[in-house]
RNA sequence: GGUUCGGUAGUUCAGCUGGUUAGAAUACAUGCCUGUCACGCAUGGGGUCGCGGGUUCGAAUCCCGUCCGGACCGCCA
């Protein structure tokens, strides 16, 4: 070992010891006659002292020091006169009596400190210097011990952690999968997995009874802050369950990495049906921090001679507590707000309680002010409160309102950070309708069992079968999902038909999983968690790319590597492919 | 595929209703300074204003195109 000690762990105890520390140099301070130097390791920061009087020489080495030089120091811990009380080691610093400089280094382009000056690009192309800086060092650590803790709770629950392959079978349902060209079997792909889905549930046929991996999946749609490329899943399944036994068992989980990593007790997660979500939040993952529920206002809004609402198929409401007071130029913002493109509303209609008693609405044609003071009966609103009312095509309206509801929130800040509010949502829909191509897709996987009492809907009326299905939302970011399976080759089979898959075509794609099933498939579910998502919210984050060591763009492109990259005309050739041009060619 | 914001010193940004030599902070270099810890003080170097085209007597500034980056919509079973 070239040091004795790290860099964060010495302390007034340990003055008077000879010790030799091995780090980064983070800056120096040089006062004339003596110099001290800040020494940087991934534990903490040391203060390095050197003097003119006492050793000019050594101390003159010292000045010459570079930033990031990587140096290796020796001498005697002592007390200082003048201690920092905002470092872990402020009441120490290290005489130096030996100097080694292991490296250097010239000059980075961003500085390597908590604030530091460099840009994201910047910092993803050096990123091997961007995890130097504590705020992203500390975010790989934090995601460290979610994975050990992780792994300490299923382990204790006797789940078997099994590796599933990584180069597969492409299929077409869901994303699009990243491929990988067969050298050996040319014209031919692997896909990468999106799930290892299909993996786990051969290991509970094959017996394994509980099953757990922490695992890379890969999804070739478009980035956002909050979705990767290739990501990682805590994915889980067991058999010999029912729903309930899921959800208990990663209740437990859910609740026992938020003691372990936040020393929070998140208690009992509350439950609420798909319906129930859709109808009080507009959407299937809310965020339970605050109420502002949504209020479907039809019987109030209607038959006013306000064509608008005649026609609109929704009338929703919510009602933002003390926000009367909201001037005409916060309002036409709000306004502007929902009209934007991605929300697309015509309009915003808002109602005032106001302090003197009185009602004034942007519709005061249409309304009395009874008709107002009903809709604050209805959204259980009181005086100085505003409502906030949208109307149009109901999945449409719903999004928008959700939208505004969460808008709303961080506007009063009733979306605090460092609260957590976990709950699950159940009774997903099975299908789903895809208008453009006319045809049902599964809402979470084709392997989704349905409930047993709506089986015989499936031919009837397919949109109203629900799902043996289930999604773990926190602070309304969905973090968990999962499903009670099919385990029953005919009802598989049944599933894939209603998905508009030929016979032929079910058997080509999944046909090893239906076969399977033929040799006694244990009654089985699972869930998978989103990794990275659950480790930004763990560190009070939206963005999941400094919790991922090394992230893509937004364009899909690793900046520091460069890639993706042309391969050399030798590969394709011996992979047996043409590349017949490139978007940007065409 | 779409909406939107941005690209100016190593870095983060200002300048943008066209008009002297494009600024600030920070980083860097040099000098001074013996208790600093975002040390301080002084001096200095540092720019194809993303790229291409256009308008104009004149473009960092206006227009068109393009590339790059961020956020979002579509997409993400």
């Amino acid at each position: 070992m070239l040091r004795t000690h790290t860099c964060g762990e010495l302390t007034i105890q340990d003055a008077g010891k000879k010790v030799t520390l091995c780090g980064w140099l983070q800056r120096s301070r040089d006062l004339g006659g003596m110099t001290f130097s800040d020494i940087r390791d991934r534990y903490g920061i040391t203060q390095l002292v050197f003097n003119m009087e006492s050793n000019a020489v050594l101390c003159e080495q010292a000045r010459n020091l570079g930033r990031e030089y990587v140096i290796k120091v020796s001498g005697t811990v002592a007390e200082r006169s003048n201690k920092n009380a905002k470092m872990d080691t402020g009441d120490v610093e290290i005489i130096v009596e030996q100097l080694e400089v292991l490296n250097t280094s010239i000059l980075p382009p961003f500085t390597i400190e908590e604030n530091t000056d460099g840009g994201d690009e910047l910092r993803m192309k050096y990123r091997y210097l961007d995890i130097r800086r504590n705020p992203v060092k500390s975010s790989l650590l934090l995601r460290a011990k979610v994975a050990a803790e992780t792994r300490n709770y299923l382990a204790a629950q006797n789940f078997c952690e099994v590796e599933t392959p990584v180069l597969i079978k492409s299929t077409p349902e869901g994303a699009r999968d990243f491929v990988v060209p067969s050298r050996m079997n040319q014209g031919e792909f692997y896909a990468l997995p999106q799930s290892p889905q299909t993996f786990k549930q051969l290991l509970m046929v094959a017996g394994m009874d509980r099953y757990y991996q922490i695992v890379k999946c890969f999804r070739d749609e478009d980035l956002r802050a909050d979705r990767q490329p290739e990501f990682t899943q805590i994915d889980c399944e067991m058999s010999f369950v029912e729903q309930e036994d899921i959800l208990q068992t990663f209740e437990g989980l859910t609740q026992h990495l938020f003691k372990s990593v936040k020393g929070v007790d998140i208690g009992e997660l509350p439950r609420m049906s798909f319906a129930d979500a859709m109808k009080y939040y507009g959407n299937d993952k809310p965020d339970i921090r605050f109420e502002m529920k949504l209020v479907e206002v039809n019987d109030l809004m209607k038959g006013k001679n306000f064509k608008v609402m005649d026609d609109a198929e929704l009338v929703v409401a919510i009602c933002a507590k003390g926000c009367a007071e909201y001037t005409r130029k916060q309002m036409d913002e709000l306004t502007e707000w929902v009209k934007r493109p991605q929300l697309g509303m015509s309009g915003l209609i808002y109602g005032r309680w106001n302090a003197d008693g009185s009602f004034k609405s942007s519709v005061d044609k249409f309304y009395t002010s009874e008709d107002q003071q009903k809709w604050f009966e209805q959204c259980g609103g009181s005086q100085g409160d505003l409502i906030l009312i949208l109307a149009g095509e109901k999945s449409k309206t719903r999004k928008a309102m959700s939208e505004l509801r969460l808008e709303m929130g961080n506007r009063l800040g009733l979306r605090k950070a460092g609260e957590y509010k976990a709950l699950w949502v159940l009774d997903f829909p099975l299908l789903e309708y895809g208008e453009e191509v006319k045809r049902w897709f599964a809402m979470h996987h084709p392997f989704t069992s349905p409930k047993p009492e709506d089986i015989a809907l499936l031919d009837s009326d397919p949109g109203a079968v629900r799902a043996n299905a289930y999604d773990l939302v926190i602070n309304g970011t969905e973090i968990g999902g999962g499903s009670i399976r099919i385990h029953n080759k005919d009802l598989q089979k049944k599933m894939f038909s209603v998905l508009g898959f030929t016979d032929e075509d079910a058997q080509n794609q999944f046909g090893f999983l239906m076969n399977a099933f033929e040799f006694g498939a244990p009654p089985h579910g699972g869930i998978a968690f989103g990794f990275d998502r659950l480790c930004a919210m763990f560190g009070g984050s939206d963005s999941i790319r400094d919790y991922i060591a090394f992230p893509k763009n937004n364009s899909g492109r690793d900046v520091m590597i460069d890639s993706p990259s042309n391969i050399s005309q030798d590969q394709l050739k011996e992979l047996g492919i043409a590349v017949s041009g490139t978007k940007k060619q065409q």
